[in-house]
DNA sequence: TAATTGACCACTTTGTTCATTTGGTCAATA
DNA sequence: TATTGACCAAATGAACAAAGTGGTCAATTA
């Protein structure tokens, strides 16, 4: 055991940068002086960059999967385990920095990087919804539907929710786009409905 | 009147031009020897470049607003409406030359004066929408929300749906959209409905 | 001797220079 | 009076120079 575990070190010193400056703007040397630590340090815990960044992402990803999971409650309506999930992702200030960062990269310049990995979190994502949404339609919570086209419309919908508005717009407060998700997605605008 | 419309002439070179080589890609040169005319005489009826394409932009406004009013029928529903409303609007973005140039020069160069226009064309868009739905929330066809917003949100769905899905999956049917549409935006999810 | 480091290097990105091009003007022209 | 194209200042981009960056490794620590 090491008085400090510099890896952590790293990876929270990149993760910051990240979340601040974005992937291509984050130097190695920026990193490393954030980090207390020699640049040659990073290279003795990953190979180069993207895979720092890769492990970062997956991170993200893994942590929002069980962080989501340990959330669903199976005595709980389909809507308010959304509302509860939805809200708990909401919470996470630098994941959700992190995710708002790269979207903002990935459409400005298009760094190749940054693209794959926006994939794959959403890949992940929304096969995670996927899941969801095909054991609520089992157990009847829910109307039948395509479960990878819904999963894939509510993640379009939380990102123009979470990242398109604010670009015109006043940021959403978390509760509002928690009310939106449910009146838009499961109440549905129809007046016979909710 | 004279013999000739100058200002039709520049117009209709300059559409042509934009329409091939793009906003940046087009000199005033060109579109005088296009339309053999003076480059002079391009500077009596327009006082710079972006004034003659801005021109020309909002008059591809408004031929779109207009193909889209013109889909609208007071017998359909307002979930038919706005789908084919919606339907149109993106025919119409895929299908003109102007447009998808555009597009594509946004998309490579980010030209400001290009996607200062796009924006115009998006907001002028949305801001269609959102009349009719302010219309489809006092005439109670429509539960209460944010005009706007919802617009965009439709906006944004939509566009999911017909182009962001084609880039990794089978791509969906005209009939498919429209039922998918009303079942995740008018209907909902939830059981208790339709 | 195993972990750590920062000077170092090849390569990329960014800044600078300057000839060419382009938007815009206006005196000459029809 | 309407039209024009030679003309000019400003914008552009090609070519080169300077600065910055990812990644390495011999020297240094602990």
């Amino acid at each position: 055991m090491t008085v400090v575990d510099r890896k952590q070190l790293i990876i929270d010193a990149a993760t910051k940068s990240f979340s601040l400056f974005g992937y291509k703007a984050t130097t190695m040397d920026q990193v490393s002086k954030i980090a207390n630590v020699g640049k040659g340090t990073i290279y003795t815990f990953f190979v180069n960059k993207e895979e720092l960044f890769k492990e970062i992402v997956g991170k993200l990803i893994e942590d929002m999967i069980k962080k989501a999971n340990s959330t669903i409650d199976p005595e709980k309506s389909f809507s308010e385990n959304l509302h509860y999930v939805l809200y708990e992702i909401l919470q996470f200030r630098r994941q959700h920095q992190l995710m708002i960062k790269l979207i903002q990269e990935e459409q400005e310049m298009k760094t190749p990087a940054v693209s794959d990995m926006l994939q794959e979190i959403e890949d992940a994502i929304v096969s995670f919804i996927s899941e969801n949404i095909s054991i609520a339609i089992k157990k009847q919570y829910i109307k039948q539907c395509n479960p990878e086209l819904t999963a894939f419309v509510a993640f379009r919908l939380y990102i123009s929710l979470i990242s398109d508005w604010e670009k015109h717009h006043q940021p959403l407060e978390k509760e509002e786009i928690a009310d939106l998700f449910e009146l838009y997605f499961i109440k549905g605008l129809s007046k016979e409905n909710g």
